[in-house]
DNA sequence: CAGTAAACGAGACGGTACGTCCCGTCTTATG
DNA sequence: CATAAGACGGGACGTACCGTCTCGTTTACTG
């Protein structure tokens, strides 16, 4: 039925509606996700607040799960590694930004809701671990760069490092609700790295 | 109105009714709690488990949070201290413990979601630091016997030190979902109890 | 489970509420039917303009075309047959009393809709025998008392009657739409009339 | 633009796809008419089952009404008056088929939706009276040759008579919903014509 | 041991959200 | 520029729970 010109083999999305709905929605969904957490968002919800209709939700999304994982796809950004030259000076620099990020940003109070969603729900467990790798990212790159560099033998298994790194801070985070002040950072980044050294 | 015996100041739930209600929603409750997480706990599920009235229930708590609160006041069990001699050995054993139990427990599949509810949820942001509490006392514990031993310096602050210890643990239960092996545990000891030593 | 005191068999709906809910909405569905016709008689409707709950409504009656056929019940309201002592006389009466009623009647405007549905929804063709059956029934009563005073003869059958005697009334109301005046109606009984007498 | 032949002053619907859509959608909105009533005639409808696009129904239509009110125009087909010699004879004949329609054609169980809507809508109102008028033309037909003939006078109001004549048989197609038969037919026209002789 | 106050069950009720269906309008892309 | 394709807002559907509430009925304590 549908003829599509030769050169344009998928001209994906062009309807410039769909765009703007998809976003509007995006956004809403987001902002509800940050405010009221994971059960703050219903399709009801979302569509009262951006405008769009519920069918048009329904439309593009099958489920609450899959919106909730789309509005969440563009919180895991890849950080860059800082690449300082040295793996403390590195992972010095990533946990730093780490904490501050833990303490201010907005999707911070709603990773526990996620975690436990994902005991349940496998589409967001799906979302889980694609958050978890987006905010990992980064050290492992650092790690893979002190491998380049020789600071760190070829065959070491580095998840105990890393959990050391960040494990404290998600701890203080939401465990303990105690500060993530520069002196607590210094202190995890000594402990961890102290180790590998000699 | 009311006539009390006299040697029984407070004949507080003399009514067994009363007693084997309670007993049985909490029960109900806790093993909902388990199953299916915070959301799964409603006055309607627990009804409907344990053939108790609605009514009943919301006789005896006058919300969820309550009634969660009240069937989880047995989870924050005080561990003792192990009191092996020394810090080292006190921790390692506590720490092989913690692990085991977040293998294992079945609250450790809803601790994220109460962490969650915390943050919202005032009433059960008093339940997360009874559990926070349960669960590092033992530890606490330890440390004020290493600090009588002279292990440790009486000013020194400690909470770096917990963190680093069970920080990592958290952090592969939840987020990394790595498994909790002996290997790990041991790594992170190293790691925190390194520093202290010279 | 369910104990019942002896000599109370079916306390049918002692329920006040359940009494109260019923009577509101059944009220605001004859309403809406009387001011937008069938097509305006919807669950939600009925629910937004009698304040009872879309659920409630759903809880007494399984679904729409129930719900009609409830606030119906009403309206098949048994005409007495006035009995002047003579069938022209009564005829006269009911006659009369039937264009009067066509011409101000709420339900008057409803009729074709219920009609219409009829030919399609088995329940509400129900609904339209109804109430035919308790428009025509003071009329056959009329017969049926003619026939014991002789005017009539026992065999005779008395629907080509009827039809010549409200046939035409229906048709001016609905098709022509021209007056239901006194000359009409007169004119109407004569022509049906005539026939028997000699 | 748009070039004119010149001895054609209204070139109208020289397009032939414009003449072959509307014919397509008019053709499918009667079937949709006579098989689901009124009720199941939305452009969304006609539109499936005419194979032609939504978009270009609304160029045609202004509206589902006025989308109707075509399909309709077929039906009021003029009867011609038979011209027996006598307004019995003709009030017969036309009586006779008036009755075999109401009980073959399909448009007879569409009509109460229509009336139904014109009760409603004036758009519909007016397909309503033309439809009357359609049906009712070659009784007036009749009714003025009687005339000519001197069968009646001048003067007298035969809209009773026309009453008399077809109101019964609407009640019996619509209200009552007893069989159409022959006797029934000639009791009508025996009830209704008698009373003009003399 | 009778009377009474409470504890209790059953379930009606107002709500919110669900996910689906269909409608009429409006936009975009194709021929 | 007529048309097809289909996105969109809207309204209604009937269902599932939830927390509140109002009942009538046990039941255990009291006097």
């Amino acid at each position: 039925m549908k003829k599509k010109r030769a050169g344009k083999p998928v001209p994906k999305e062009t309807d410039e509606r769909v765009r703007r709905s998809k976003e509007t929605v995006l956004a809403a969904t987001y902002e509800l996700l940050t405010e009221a957490g994971l059960g703050g968002v219903s399709v009801d919800a979302v569509s009262a607040r951006s405008g769009v209709a519920k069918t048009t939700i329904y439309r593009h999304w099958p489920s609450r799960s899959a919106l909730v994982l789309d509005a969440c796809s563009q919180l895991g950004s890849k950080r860059e590694a800082p690449n300082t030259g040295s793996l403390k000076g590195d992972v010095t620099v990533l946990v730093t930004d780490l904490a501050r990020r833990l303490r201010t940003a907005r999707w911070a109070g709603v990773l526990p809701s996620i975690i436990d969603a994902a005991e349940r729900d496998p589409e967001l467990a799906e979302l889980h671990s694609r958050l978890h790798a987006g905010l990992m990212g980064a050290f492992n790159l650092a790690v893979e760069q002190a491998r380049k560099r020789g600071e760190l033998p070829r065959t070491q298994d580095t998840s105990h490092l890393l959990a050391a790194l960040v494990g404290p801070l998600f701890y203080r985070r939401w465990f303990s609700r105690e500060a993530l002040d520069e002196r607590f950072v210094q202190s995890i980044i000594e402990s961890a790295v102290a180790k590998l050294k000699p």
